[in-house]
DNA sequence: CGGTGTGAAAACCTTCACAGCG
DNA sequence: CGCTGTGAAGGTTTTCACACCG
C-alpha cells in the first residue's frame, strides 16, 4: 500500500480486485499447459485443480473478466489463454531490464519463464566494469553509467532489481528518474517511489521465515502428546535495561519472562 | 499461501492472523536495521515507515504478540527483535536444503539473508553428476541419491526446490517422503503435498505479469495523451463467439511503499 | 443433466478514532 | 502530553448455494 498518501480510491467500477489479478497468471500458466496437450475446454473443477485453488474462487474471478464460459460445458482453453492474456497485457511486448547481474541476476536473465510471456530482456546492467560486455544468458552485460541511455532507447518501463541492498535505493531512483514506472525488488529493502511507480518485492527469506512460524507451530501440537511444546526462551540475543517490559497482557500463552542472561 | 491441500483455516491455534506473519520479518529487518545504529526505542510512526506499513496496522499487528510497547514511548528495539523472532521461531536453528543447483540455486545458497536469520543450509543437493562434490558458496554439491540419507542425519523439515518445473513434484514427493514438512517451490509448478505439508511459492514470472497489468492500466489513462501501445486485441487466436467485455480502465493500486527517511 | 455465473453470507483484513496509561 | 492498544466501522476476499442455461 502507498504508505505516503495519496491512494487510489479503491478503483471504480470497472475494476478487478487485486487478489483475482494476481491468481491470473496461475491460471494462465494452468491453460497453457492444457493448450500444449491440445486439451480443447475444461471445466473450472479441472482447471482449478490444475491451479492449486478451489472451484467457486475461479468462477468467481472469471466472473470479473467477462462471462467466457458455456453452462454445462466448461471453458475454451485457447479463447481462455487469450482473453487473460490481454487482460494482464501480455499481448505487448514489454523490455525489462535487469540491474545487478549477481547469481540471481544471472538465473532471471535465463529464466524461460520471462521470454515465454510476453517479456524481453532488454538489457543486463551491472556496476561492476570487469562484468561489462561479458555475456550472461546469451545476452552481454552493459555497465551501468548507460542505465538511462539504455532505458531511454528501449522505452522500458519495467526494472528488475537484484543488486545488493545497499544500492538498491539509488538504482531505484535512477530508474524511476529514466522513465520506469514498474520495479520488481529482489533486495531486501523498502524502496521509496513517488507515486504512481509501482514497487513489488520479493523476499527469499522473508518466505523462508513464514515457513519457520508454521513449522513451529507444528512442532508444538501435531503429535498427539506434549513433546515439546513449550516455546521456552532459548537466550535472548542481549538484552538492553529493560526488565521486560513487564508485560500486562501477554504474548503467547506461557509469556516471556523478564528479558534474558546475556 | 499453501497450495496443494486444504487449508487450515486458523481453527483453534494460538491465532495470530497469516497477515499479520507475513508482516512480521518484514518488522523484523528493519528493528534489526535499528538496533545495528543502536537506536533504543522506536514508535509505531517510525517503525511503520521504516518498514513500509502504516502504523495502524502495524500496532494492531503487534497487539496480536502482546503488550511489548510503552505509551507515550514507542517500543523497546532490542525486546521487539526478540520477541518476534521467538513468535517466529528464529530463536531455534533450521537446517535448510537447497535441490537444483543452478543460476537460482547458487544465488539462494549464497543469500546471506538466510543465515543471518537463523537458517542454516545443511546441504546442497542436484541430480546432475558433474556438479557433485563442486562447492557452490562454500558448500559441497552432493548428488540426490543421498538426499533421504542427508535429511535424515540432519533432521531438515524445510526443503527448498529450485529445480526444472519438470522435476519438481518428484523431488518434493521425495522430499516429504523423506520428512520435510515445509517447502519454498521456486519451480513455476503447482506442487501437491499430502495435508499437513506447508508450500510457499515463488514464481518470478507471475510477480512480473502482475506489474504489467498495473502498467498497462497505467498507459491507458495517466497520461494526457496517447503515446503507448493501446490493448487493442491483436490476432485472436481463435475465437469462440463472445465479443468480450472490452478493456477497462483504471485500477487499484498494487502496493507502493513510499517512506520518506528523515 | 452438468457446469457456469452470481447474489448473499461469512470470514478476513485494514483503517479509524479515541480511551487510557506511562 | 504523546503514543500505545483496541473496539468498532469499513472494505475486501472467500465461500456458499442455487438459479439458469446450453
Amino acid at each position: 500500500m502507498a504508505t505516503g498518501r495519496t491512494h487510489r480510491p479503491a478503483t471504480r467500477s470497472r475494476g478487478i480486485p487485486e487478489a483475482t489479478v494476481a491468481r491470473l497468471p496461475l491460471y494462465l500458466r494452468a491453460l497453457t499447459a492444457l493448450s500444449e496437450r491440445s486439451v480443447p475446454t475444461v471445466s473450472s473443477e479441472e482447471l482449478a485443480a490444475a491451479a492449486g485453488v478451489n472451484s467457486a474462487k475461479l468462477r468467481k474471478d472469471f466472473s470479473y473478466l467477462g462471462s467466457y464460459g458455456t453452462r454445462g460445458v466448461g471453458y475454451d482453453v485457447e479463447y481462455l489463454v487469450y482473453q487473460i492474456s490481454r487482460e494482464l497485457g501480455l499481448t505487448q511486448d514489454w523490455p525489462v531490464v535487469i540491474v545487478g547481474i549477481g547469481n540471481l541476476g544471472a538465473a532471471l536473465a535465463g529464466y524461460g519463464g520471462f521470454a515465454s510471456r510476453g517479456f524481453r530482456v532488454a538489457a543486463l546492467i551491472d556496476a561492476d566494469p570487469a562484468m561489462t560486455g561479458k555475456p550472461v544468458a546469451g545476452i552481454p552485460v552493459q555497465h551501468s553509467d548507460d542505465l538511462e541511455k539504455i532505458i531511454a532507447e528501449d522505452g522500458v518501463s519495467i526494472g528488475v532489481i537484484a543488486t545488493p541492498a545497499g544500492v538498491a535505493q539509488q538504482v531505484c531512483d535512477r530508474l524511476v528518474a529514466a522513465g520506469v514506472t514498474s520495479i520488481l525488488n529482489f533486495a531486501p529493502t523498502v524502496l521509496s517511489v513517488p507515486d504512481g511507480v509501482d514497487v513489488r518485492k520479493v523476499d527469499l527469506s522473508i518466505e523462508l521465515q513464514i515457513l519457520a512460524f508454521h513449522e513451529q507451530r507444528k512442532a508444538g501440537e501435531e503429535p498427539g502428546d506434549e513433546t515439546a511444546p513449550q516455546p521456552v526462551p532459548p537466550a535472548v540475543p542481549q538484552a538492553a535495561t529493560r526488565t521486560a517490559a513487564d508485560s500486562g497482557r501477554k504474548g503467547p500463552d506461557g509469556d516471556v519472562p523478564a528479558v534474558m542472561p546475556a
